[in-house]
DNA sequence: TGTTAGCACTCGTATAGATTGAGTGCTAAT
DNA sequence: ATTAGCACTCAATCTATACGAGTGCTAACA
């Protein structure tokens, strides 16, 4: 257990470690600490906090530093609460006084504005087009032999997919498809299309086109394919490079390799639960990320989940501070697109 | 003016200098060179070299490396005709290979092979969508509120703007506006669409629909507005940190940012004349790129320039290779994109 | 019993000198 | 015109030394 005196001992090495990024002292601690002590009590319980696992040296005869497990424990009880600046306060406010219409700009916006305040690298999940419904389906012909499939979700997102027109079709029957499609699909979540289209489509089609096999053969073709299609905006990817502890390339290099496949991102950083979570270190279980923290929190429209905003930074990272913005930045996202969204 | 002897040196020298990193000296360029000099000749014309300004030292005693009149001498004169050997011939051949039936994927896809080919960044400016015509507009209401206006170019492009619906137009005018737009703008480029509302289809607006006034407004809005609007593929950002000339985290970090501002890439790389272009160092004009070498070529459609793919590098760089592989894809990909888009 | 002063000890960092070796420039011989 | 020879330069590497921030431990103290 510990006591007071040295979780206070802890707050104050972690506070000052993660400003100056070098091994704290005994005789530092007793200067900023809020009750004074002389260096040498503070050495015993810096030396029990040592042996309890929340403190490392870098060499035999240097000051502490936290472990993942100091961290650890600070993130989970010491954190004060965190209030904003003037500045912060107007820069963020912009963000959601501003009218974005399009979902996709404020998530890349919010990306930009994150990493912009932490001076960290931020990610942002954008929402799975897969959970929304279809609002619109065109078809544009382009040439004799090709076309561009145009859908329109719910919530304005826009994807298209070009494709080449089967030699059976001609252009008044693709017409007549997009009208039957439009008819039926309407309000279908992007998920359940090709679902519906093998069920009922199929034969309605049979009886209003010439070449039916090569019409659905086609349709199921536009739809999008069951994987997740989450998009990832990045932000301030370079600010690692400001980092103390990333002095090393190689370490940057593969930092940043890792960060770029997005798998991993979605693996690591997806979270449908409320409220932040906080990984440090190895808790990561990626090797890239062992020198990492990363901290998410996901937003949601009407409360159904909807993407993630993560934060990316050395494991001494000013947690109260980002903690205290992740949290702003979600929560007013989340309002703002219910706010626009719900209603649809 | 220089020798054969001094020519073969340079050649020699510059050759080793982009494998090795590290200044050449006389007796390893008399171990190699194509003809025996004794290394005290070699010194002699290695003086006269620099002096002529196309070696430098990088201390008094050192071995020369290039100076940039040396690179452009080198690329100017003195590269080899390059061939490709069978699994970069694989890789390439896939890229054109494939049926991609969207522009944006070739152009992406292209600087992906690019930078996995050559270990350098790659950067690629996909076609302005300015020049391309307009093919459908298409606009689909989301809420009672909002919307959202498709823009399909010839090319297969598609752009999308959700807007708010001015209060005294209803959706039925919407549709009315779309018709009229589409039947009035097929064809127009889309750097004239604005240009061509005010003049031809406000009048045509005045008299097909209520509130006009506003309806004209709102259409400018969703055209796209005349700043250039090509898109910039990255390929292999962190291969820079592999160059030995990039330990500096510092000189990458500048790099990095200033690669990302989209304005200096245009003015850098964008060209639209024929064949390669290759900027070395100081050339570039740009602080950052002052230790870096930029080549690049553009690509077209039958004959009208599209856009640009471009390769950037230390100095030191394989340019013998790297022109090699621009020019095939550049080529190629005009060729495809032709074959694909000419006949609309 | 908890706190503190004192002191020997550790170890990374900084500094200065010595050594090495790859490279040059110059001169004189071929 | 070429080359062998040699003195010279300078970055890089090593070595020795000093410095100082920090520790752990012991003994004294409140």
């Amino acid at each position: 257990m510990l006591t007071e005196r040295q979780i206070q001992i802890l707050r104050v090495l972690i506070d000052d470690y993660i400003i100056n990024a070098e091994p704290v002292g005994s005789r530092t601690i007793s200067k900023r600490g809020p009750i004074q002590y002389s260096p040498a009590t503070i050495r015993n319980d810096l030396a029990d906090l040592e042996e309890m696992g929340y403190l490392e040296k870098t060499h035999s005869s240097s000051g502490r530093i936290p472990s993942e497990k100091g961290y650890r424990f600070y993130v989970d009880h010491l954190l004060s609460p965190f209030t904003f600046n003037k500045e912060e306060f107007e820069q963020l406010r912009s963000l959601f006084e501003k009218k974005f219409y399009e979902i996709e700009n404020v998530i890349q916006h919010s990306a930009v504005i994150l990493s912009e305040l932490t001076n960290y690298m931020s990610i942002v999940l954008s929402p799975d087009t897969q959970d929304t419904k279809l609002k619109h389906l065109q078809i544009v012909p382009i040439s004799e032999r090709t076309a561009v499939a145009i859908i329109v979700t719910d919530t304005g997102v826009v994807e298209n997919k070009t494709f080449t027109i089967p030699d059976g079709l001609d252009v008044s029957e693709l017409e007549k498809m997009m009208n039957i499609l439009n008819e039926r699909l309407q309000g279908v979540p992007l998920l359940h299309l090709q679902n519906k289209m093998m069920r009922e489509i199929e034969t309605v089609f049979k009886s209003y086109l010439r070449n039916y096999e090569q019409a659905v053969a086609m349709a199921m073709t536009l739809f999008p394919t069951q994987d997740r299609k989450e998009k990832v905006y990045y932000g301030g990817k370079t600010n690692i490079l400001s980092q103390p502890e990333f002095h090393d390339i190689e370490k940057v290099k593969q930092l940043l390799e890792a960060i770029e496949k997005e798998d991993l991102i979605y693996q690591l950083i997806r979270h449908e639960s409320e409220g932040i979570e906080v990984k440090i270190g190895k808790e990561n279980n990626v090797q890239a990320m062992e020198d990492c923290s990363l901290i998410t929190a996901s937003y949601s429209i009407g409360g159904e989940y909807m993407g993630t905003i993560a934060i990316v930074g050395p494991k001494r990272m000013e947690y109260t501070r980002v903690i205290g913005l992740i949290d702003f930045i979600s929560k007013n996202l989340s309002n703002h697109l219910t706010e626009q969204y719900q209603h649809i």
